[in-house]
Formats: structure tokens, sequence, C-alpha cells
DNA sequence: CTGAAAGCGCTAACAT
DNA sequence: ATGTTAGCGCTTTCAG
């Protein structure tokens, strides 16, 4: 089998077969107007049976746009990350716009500007940034060639005077969850956090505190416990909780699949949920409904996440093109919502 | 807040900065040895100042080589493609090529050619398709553009002459799950496959069946249902399964989310796991080890799928680049691994 | 060692 | 309605 390189149909090449000018195979594929209803016939006829493609390379040469947003991504282990992916896509797709994929090898890595550079250097319109705020590295901003000035939407992380940020509003999260079991009669309730080097995790907890405390209920350093979002973490820390507040009737966990190791642990101790415990998660991934019991959980539209950011940063792009000044870039706090199921419902109150 | 255009550095401007030609600062960027030190030295200075990134889309317009990969995607909310996906950002970035990715809205979408195009236009050097093969997408094959000659490595279908193709072996997983079933003395060994117009679970549930003729046990129609993946469809087809092979001991289900389904059922009805049924899974996902009782598995690298498939493309890449006859395209079927857990661990045999 | 000229594939601005 | 010229930012000749 023979290798050839690829075969790269230019214009020039319609043109000659047409035999027409380059100019005018250029306005008939972008269907300009001043092309005699015959010509253009004839030279569609050429483009289909060459089967040209404009190079869009090139065109991004002159227009000084490539219509393609770079996306920076860390942890595509994790479905938050991963579902805010899929609405990008789908949002990028129906713009008309392609998607350059960068993964961070972690949330705090150093290697920024590498990737920075790589997608500055293929001229991307504009950048999604959605790596979550961990640690500081939310100071990776800084870092970011603003001379530059390139369209830039921030996802997930604390909105901040001159960014735009597209997020979930993670401590109303709390509060939903917290004041659901509240509501269901619950007193004790403890909390597993995430890293709280997270600001969701942060969030979230704080969501937590502030009910409880407004609740009246008393909040102390005993009554929470920080895992790292994986289910081992979440069976090996509600031991240590079940320890320090035995009194806990509830707890309400950083995401389900802590919940799922919590659950594993209460069972295998003879606790039952709800009847003993109530448990309430966040993410509401897809097993949370099958888990034993289903497991009542805090549910983030993240596709529309992806979906917004999109729409943010082509405003942004076209603003920037026109010149126009852009109103002061504005943030979105999206609020999640309470699915309620089994893990959380006491059927005698109190 | 004023908004600026982008601000584009090119070779021109540090040219006439460092007051040397274009030419000279092309050969400091390249790292050409011809350049004299301290010039070079000079050139840097510039370079770094003014924040110098060269514009990779006018490089590629030259060299005919853009240095981008092309990732064709469906079902993003599916925990393999999304492992995969992980695995080739990680080699891509390792090899310096950047990634284009596009989602399918649909496993058997109409738009592929619309897809291809927007790829090729782009100009990338190479494609991976990492679409499974469900219902005859696989013969989207016959459309794409043969004669366009571009670089082509598919994931996750029937190996096929003349195709670069990588994909787990099903079939092997499939065998494994089943034989150590029986090998825990297990007899009665029940399916739940996943939707059968997907090759994956074809495969998975010839592994099932030949394996139990092997071994001398009779395989029907009641022995078996099918499902849609998710959590629900377990839990919904066990029902069926329960009701129609009552003598039926253990069983192997498709993957680890309809594990879950069918765990939550059997946990409803009082039926014990492992000790009345035996229960094998696909995937190991993360949260299989903490299902209750933690779930038998079998555990594919697909992450080492997405690294293979930018290694073979970038090797077709680089044969064609050099008009090198490569070798008939190989293929590559990577076997899974058996992951036991409790809930196929019979302490008594027979 | 350095620069000038040509051109990658395309479009914008003038011609005609 | 069509063609010509110039040039996007860069690299590849080829001269000096």
């Amino acid at each position: 089998m023979v290798v050839h390189k690829i075969d790269r149909v230019t214009l020039k090449d319609v043109a000659s077969i047409a035999d027409v000018s380059i100019q005018t195979v250029s306005r008939v594929v972008n269907n300009h107007p001043d092309v005699a209803p015959d010509t253009r016939q004839r030279v569609q006829e050429v483009i289909a049976q060459v089967g040209y493609r404009p190079n869009i390379l090139a065109r991004s040469l002159i227009s000084q746009r490539s219509f393609t947003l770079g996306v920076v991504i860390a942890g595509l282990k994790l479905t938050g990350p991963l579902t805010v992916l899929n609405g990008i896509t789908t949002a990028a797709e129906k713009a008309r716009y392609a998607l350059m994929l960068m993964e961070l090898p972690s949330y705090t890595t150093d290697d920024i500007e590498l990737i920075f550079d790589a997608l500055l250097s293929r001229q991307v319109d504009g950048i999604i940034w959605a790596v979550p705020e961990v640690e500081d590295n939310r100071l990776w901003i800084n870092k970011f060639p603003k001379n530059q000035n390139i369209p830039l939407v921030y996802l997930t992380m604390q909105p901040q005077e001159g960014l735009t940020v597209v997020a979930i509003n993670n401590y109303v999260g709390g509060r939903l969850a917290t004041a659901h079991l509240l509501g269901q009669g619950y007193r004790h309730i403890g909390h597993i956090a995430g890293p709280l080097d997270w600001w969701e995790s942060r969030q979230r907890m704080k969501g937590w505190e502030d009910t409880l405390k407004e609740a009246g209920c008393e909040v102390s350093d005993q009554h929470w416990v920080m895992g790292d979002w994986s289910p081992a973490s979440g069976a090996e820390k509600i031991q240590l909780l079940l320890d320090r507040y035995p009194e806990m009737d509830a707890i309400f966990v950083g995401n389900d699949q802590m919940a799922l190791g919590v659950l594993h642990v209460l069972h295998a101790q003879g606790l039952r949920v709800p009847e003993d415990i109530g448990l309430v998660g966040f993410d509401d991934i897809q097993e949370a409904a099958h888990y034993w019991p289903p497991l009542t959980t805090i549910k983030q539209d993240q596709r529309y996440v992806g979906k917004v950011a999109v729409e943010e940063l082509i405003k942004l792009i076209e603003a920037n093109l026109r010149g126009t000044d852009m109103d002061a870039p504005k943030s979105f706090l999206l609020d999640p919502i309470l699915m309620v199921r089994e893990s959380s419902i006491r059927s005698g109150n109190e």
C-alpha cells in the first residue's frame, strides 16, 4: 500500500479547473453576491467534484480570527468538570467554534504559562479557564499576560471584580442541604467536607455552618471532618466523626462519592439510614438515585455552566473585535437545587 | 475600562526593535545555529521584553503541519470515553501536539461529515475516532474521504483489515468474569448485557456464553436480559431475570453502573451477595470498591488506550510525512484484568 | 553570519 | 461580474 501526502486542494486548483480567477472561487465559497449564476454553478460543481475544503488557517491569518476557543481543564476524573466540558462542546459546536483542549496535570501545576503559550500561539480567540479554585491557584490570574488582552472566562471560582466568572453557588447548596435536614427534624448534623483548599468545599461548609447557627444549633470542630472527595475517604472519615460526635443524627457530605463510602460504613455498623442517621450528598451523580437507600443530594447544572461560559466568552470576543466597550465583566453564580430521596426522609418528626 | 484588540507582536516588530532582519529573528526563535552570539542575545532580550510568541498558524501554512490532532468523541457522560480522553490529553501534551475536540451529539448521528470537515479545514495532522462501535455507525468509515489520506486511528471497535484500531478485548473480559464465577463454584450464571447494538456488549456476552458452554453449562435465552448501561436499567432488568431464571446463583453484569442497580434490588428483596447470588461487573469505576458489598469487576486500562492511540497516530503522521511506506496498519486489542472483591467470593464451595 | 525575495492559501481593496 | 494586486506572519530558498 502506497502512502501519499495528504491531498490538499486549494482555491488555485479549483480556479484553474473552472477557468476563473482565484477571487471568483473565493467569492463562491464565501457566498458573496457578485458572481454570475452560471459561473457560480460551474465553480460549485468543480468544488464538489474535487472535494475542495477551505483552509481555515490561511483564512485566520488574514481575519485575525480562528473561530477556535481554548479550554483549560483539570481533574477530568471527577464528574463535575466532565459535565461542564460536555456543556462546552455542545454550545461551541452550535456557535460553530472549534475547541482546543488542554488538560493540566494537576490543580496547582506550575506549567500554566506553557499551556497559555500553546493556546495563544495557536491564535485561539478566547479561553475558558475551567480549573477549579484550589489552594492559591487563583493567583495564576496574575501570571496571565494581561496585556495580551485575550478574552477569558473563569469557571468554578470566587467571582471577583473585573473578571467574568461562571460558577455554581456552593454556599446556597450547603444551606439547602442543611436546612432540609433541619426541616426533617434532625438536630445534630455533622459534616464531611471536601478538601478545604478547594473553594467549593469551603463554600459548602460555610452554608452548613451558617444555617445551623441561625437555627440555634451549636457548631463545633468536633462536628465535622475533611475528606478528599473519594469514596475511600468518606468511609475513613465517617468513623472519626462517629467517635467524635456520638449524638450525631444526620450528616451533610461534601459530595456523592464520599457519601457512598459513608453509606458503606453505616451499613457495616448496623446503622440505618435515614432512621438512625439522615444523609445528604452533593452533585447528584447518576448513581446517587441508586444508592441504598437512594441519596438525597444537591444537583448542580454543570452542563449549563459550560453553556453560559461559551456564550459569555463569545460575547467578549465579539465586543473585543468591534472595539466596543463591554459593560463591566459580570459574573454568574448559579443556584443548585435540592433532590430529595429516601436517605433524608424521616417519617415521624421529633 | 477600555478594550483593546488583542496585542499581536510579530517577527517584524521584534526585528525592527532589535534592528535586525526578520530572518534573523526567525533563526533565533527556531534555534538555528547561524546567528552571532551577541545578536542572538540581543534578539532574545527583545523577544522576552515585548512578549513575542510565534504564530503557529502562519508556520503551519508553510510547513503543512499543524501539530494538532483531532479527537472525535461521543457519550462523554460515560466513564469509559472520559478516561480514554484523559489518556489522550496526557500523551498529546507530552508529544507537544494540541488537541481539537469534537463531541458527537449521539453515537449514530448523521453529522459526521460536518465534523470531519471542521477538523480537516483546520488542518489537523491526524484524527482519533474515539466513538464506540454502535449499531452500524462503523459504516461511517466508508464516508470518510479516503482520498484525503488523513492518518486516522479508531478506538473501541472491531479491528479490521487496513485500519489502525485500539480497543479493549471485551471478549476476554467476559470470559474472565464468567470463569471466575465458575471457579467460585457458581453454576447458574445469568447475564445482564449492555445494549446489544454496541460491539462491546456483544463481545462481553459472547465471552460469557462461550465460557459457560465450554464448562458444560447450559445457556438459554432465559438466562440473560439486556439493559442500557444505566443503574436504573440494571434495577429493572434484574427483576425480569430473577423471574425467568430462578435457579440463578450468580450474575455477570455488563457494567458497574448496572451492577449498582442490581445490588439495590437484591438488597430490597433480602437476597445476600455473595452468599445467595454472586456478582461481577465490568469497568472498575472508582465507586465499585465501595459498593455494598464491594464489587468484583473487570478493569480496563482506558487511559492506556488513549496513550496508544496518540502514539500510533503520531507514527502514522510521521511516516506519511516522510513518504515512508508504513507497515500494514496494525490493531491493538488490550486485555482487561479481573479485580476480585467480596461480591463474588464464596467461602464454602459447592 | 545576515538579508532579500518568494510564497504557503487565502481575503480585502481596488481595478476593469 | 470578474480579475489584479497586496499582504496576513512566517519559513525556505538563495545571495551576499
